[in-house]
DNA sequence: TCTGGGGTCCTAGGACCC
DNA sequence: TCTGGGGTCCTAGGACCC
């Protein structure tokens, strides 16, 4: 790549417009659907484990509360402010998404779901007049479905309606829509723009950007390309041309299949004891692998990692490890088994740990099994598939962990996570019905 | 007492092979 | 005195995203 400058080329082809509709505070707008009081009220929802806040609504921003503060040191702050905190619920928000989602698939085929709460959708070109009058229906038309309110920003590239929706969001008088389209809007919204806000620019880049007196949008756009290549990586090189008009991130339609499945959660209270550390892993890989055969997918791979508390003074430990498996599997105990082995490795007693995690890894489709010089036993693996279908059925059917494995413990969890502030599941409750016994 | 979880991609460095 | 070089695979670490 040269360092040539293209920057901002009068004759730029114009190729397909990017819209990014992002939803506005989505998880408390998701609390709002279903309890208006909390209209015009401050509003906060905090992660898993009630661990950090990771929403907020407008008047909880102007009350200073940061997004990711620890929920425990603000506790007092927001009972004295009278702040409502909600723990996460993830299956009311999976489902008002696809709610969403779906109304903003009646727009235009080009649909990639890029979060819970993020769409890009392509256009064709347009006269601005036309492309903001789309915008404007787009956000209309979901607030009337599903209640929930949006904010559309449109540009050239994916990266600029990254920014657009920004503006959208944060100038009032733009009624949550914007558009980025003529060279020299963008090159004044870009001298608006600090890198921090710039998708793709995290805390690491942004400090050492700053060092070097590249404080806006407009500055880094402006730096040689072999300069960004050699410190950003390829990935900010793109970053970079994209500020530039030049798409290098196109619109994914079909989603890619999943690398990587990760299950892993904090515990409630730290844990020293091997059996309950073995519990909580059991559990993990159940969730694993209901959320791997949900997907069609077999695992190679599994991976266990232990961490305690970084936080904490004095010796803290943390080590993962992986083992490949001889066969690819969806099946439980398979994965347990090896999951289980990994945790007697990595074990050392003595430490008070926070958290416990598996990740499966080298997923490939189960249809496309690979020939091996040693499969497993047909039969064998057919009994296996049947039990883990049924499991599968029940547990959907009945609830999750209707049917469990005695192996994630009987008895009360010591490791349970927090959540004491949740709302019903509004949407979804219907697995939690008395009826089910 | 209490600091999330689930992802992807890139790079560097070591081991190993020919 | 001289001590290759290129390819691949793996892992760890770092960066980013929501």
């Amino acid at each position: 790549m040269s360092s040539t400058q293209t920057f901002f080329p009068s004759n730029a082809p114009r190729g397909m417009v990017y819209a990014l509709v992002d939803c506005n505070n989505f998880y408390v707008s998701c609390e709002r659907v279903f309890a208006p009081r909390l209209q015009g009220r401050p509003v906060v929802v905090l992660s898993n484990n009630d661990g950090c806040i990771i929403a907020r609504s407008e008047e909880a921003k102007t009350l200073g509360i940061a997004m990711g503060e620890p929920f425990h040191k603000r506790e007092p702050f927001l009972r004295r402010e009278g702040v409502n905190v909600f723990s996460s619920n993830y299956p009311l928000y999976g489902d008002m998404s696809a709610r969403v989602m779906e109304a903003l698939s009646r727009f235009t085929p080009h649909q990639e779901i890029y979060s819970i709460d993020e769409c890009f959708l392509g256009f064709v070109p347009a006269p601005d007049a036309d492309l903001l009058c789309t915008a404007r229906h787009i956000r209309e038309t979901v607030r009337q479905w599903t209640g929930i309110p949006v904010s559309v920003g449109l540009a050239p590239t994916k990266t600029l309606a990254k920014i657009a929706n920004r503006c959208a969001k944060k100038d009032p008088a733009s009624k949550n829509v914007c558009l980025l389209g003529d060279t020299t809007t963008i090159k004044q919204t870009l001298a608006r723009t600090d890198v921090e806000d710039i998708w793709g620019i995290g805390r690491r880049y942004a400090r050492f950007l700053h060092t070097r007196g590249v404080d806006t949008g407009l500055d880094l756009v402006r730096m040689p390309r072999d300069w960004v290549r050699n410190h950003l990586t390829v990935v900010g090189l793109q970053t970079v041309l994209e500020l530039d008009r030049q798409p290098c991130f196109v619109l994914e339609t079909t989603p890619a299949p999943a690398k990587s499945i990760v299950c892993s959660r904090s515990f409630g209270r730290r844990i020293r004891d091997k059996q309950a550390l073995g519990e909580a892993l059991a559990r993990h890989i159940q969730r694993a692998a209901e959320r791997l055969r949900a997907k069609g997918l077999l695992a190679h791979t599994v991976r266990v990692a232990l961490e305690t508390n970084r936080f904490q003074p004095g010796p803290q430990y943390a080590a993962r490890r992986c083992q490949t498996l001889f066969h690819p599997t969806d099946a439980t105990p398979a994965l347990h088994k090896a999951a289980q082995g990994l945790l007697d490795i990595l074990y050392r007693s003595g430490f008070a740990y926070q958290k416990i995690g598996v990740t499966l890894l080298e997923l490939v489709p189960h249809n496309h099994r690979q020939a091996s010089l040693f499969p497993p036993a047909a039969a064998e693996t057919g009994r296996q598939r049947d039990l883990m279908r049924t499991v599968d059925h029940l547990n959907t059917v009945y609830g999750r962990d209707t049917v469990t494995w005695a192996a994630s413990g009987l008895g009360p969890q010591q490791w349970h996570m927090r959540q004491n502030h949740v709302s019903p599941r509004y949407t979804t409750a219907w697995d939690e019905l008395p009826c089910v016994g």
